[in-house]
DNA sequence: CAGTGGTCTAGACCACTGG
DNA sequence: CAGTGGTCTAGACCACTGG
């Protein structure tokens, strides 16, 4: 089904490999853009569009005249990959993550969610509510709605995971875009129960909108975290 | 004291300046990237670079097989560019923005502040302190630190529009990266006073670390924004 | 000065779109 | 099938770094 990754992105994801397995310690220098060419065998662009997005992405920065570098080993909590990389994020930062899913079920969409999936009132829609955990204290509530006929059959243990390898490997859906919207928010019944904070508590409230190549919308999804203890941290590099 | 600017930049900027124009409405195909190479008389590597650039910032989105479009005029508050861009970005949701500098003095640097500039304790640094206003109710209140050494003569009036605009105009200076912590926090009184709500009302406190190129930082900020006024929008292309 | 990343060119082949 | 963006190569010149 999947066609062949690009070169670059095979260099990208070595590189990747290799400062995870510490081959290539944090502040130190890397392999100069000919080296790379000659290591993996490709031209010089591909070896710089890996790179490029590598420094985009955090893994490295480069300077001038000087080569380049593996970035230190920080917390990267970018708010558009908390569904992704929630556990590996946790995961870094030396605490226990879990995911427990509340309920996996098949909903008639309403106006809203017909509208945002250019389906039909009634069409089936994919409903899943999960709540996250750090170290057995809850961290976010999470509801997500899926359009069904982009993800017929989509099972629990899948979604106890990641949300997102599923979508790539199961249903062969790349995501193109996303959009969030941050707002402050306070704990109603519901939410204090969830997240066990007492009714009025502050809360972050995001909500996610993931767009396919096409422009179509495969995942809505709103998430409420505790705002004790949410912390977000955005990186960018230009 | 500019070096002449990239090509690809020039490109770039160009076709920023006719999207805003009109000259490319909303959802119509742009011009392809062969007719893009003949327009400005430069390589498809040119243009791509530059269309790149476009794509992740937002202008446009591009479709293989298709062609390049011209993105809708959304609102874009990238969290990033509150700074940068606060004026723009309110003007576009057809508010009124306005900024009011309460303070501009020279203090001497404590041990965190000459610690992040890699200054003594002691040496000089801008300390700046504004409010911002979006149709005279205040939405955010900012104080900014930037070391003496790299902002000699940073003046008030200058302070009154984009301080990005003015390290790189005024004194040079280039960010390469920013780094944002959003966390939750209770207004004081203090701040409660600033942004005329009551004491212990909800707020988001953004603190911004800008880095220069070489990796030392030009400015660090903290800012308060009122949660009920508050909205961000994150959005991300792959 | 040599080493290294930044910019740019010209050209080739491919995958996807839509008639 | 022609049109269009995606990937890749080989090669050139430049700006910046640090001895």
């Amino acid at each position: 089904m999947n066609k062949e990754a690009a070169l670059h992105s095979i260099v990208k994801e070595s590189i990747i490999d290799l400062i995870k397995n510490g081959e290539y310690q944090t502040n130190t220098k890397l392999p100069t853009e000919a080296e790379f060419c000659k290591i993996y065998g490709v031209s010089r662009t591909t070896v710089r569009t890996a790179l490029q997005q590598l420094n985009v992405e955090g893994y490295i920065y480069r300077v001038q005249g000087k080569g380049t570098f593996v970035s230190e080993n920080k917390v990267k909590q970018f708010l558009t990959s908390t569904v992704e990389k929630f556990s590996e994020q946790v995961t870094m930062q030396g605490k226990n993550p879990s995911t427990k899913v509340i309920s996996l079920k098949v909903i008639e969409a309403n106006a809203t969610l017909a509208k945002l999936f250019k389906q039909n009132i009634g069409d089936p829609v994919n409903k899943l509510e999960r709540i996250r955990y750090v170290n057995d204290i809850p961290l976010q509530y999470e509801i997500a709605f899926l359009p069904w006929y982009k993800t017929p059959g989509l099972n629990i243990e899948a979604c106890e995971k990641s949300l997102f390898k599923v979508l790539e490997t199961q249903f062969n859906l790349k995501v193109k875009k996303t959009v969030e919207h941050l707002e402050f928010s306070l704990a109603d019944d519901s939410i204090s129960d969830k997240l066990d904070v007492p009714n009025g508590s502050p809360c972050f409230s995001l909500e996610t909108y993931t767009y396919e190549n096409d422009g179509s919308v495969i995942e809505f999804s709103k998430t409420l975290f505790r705002g004790d203890r949410a912390h977000f941290v955005i990186e960018r590099n230009y």
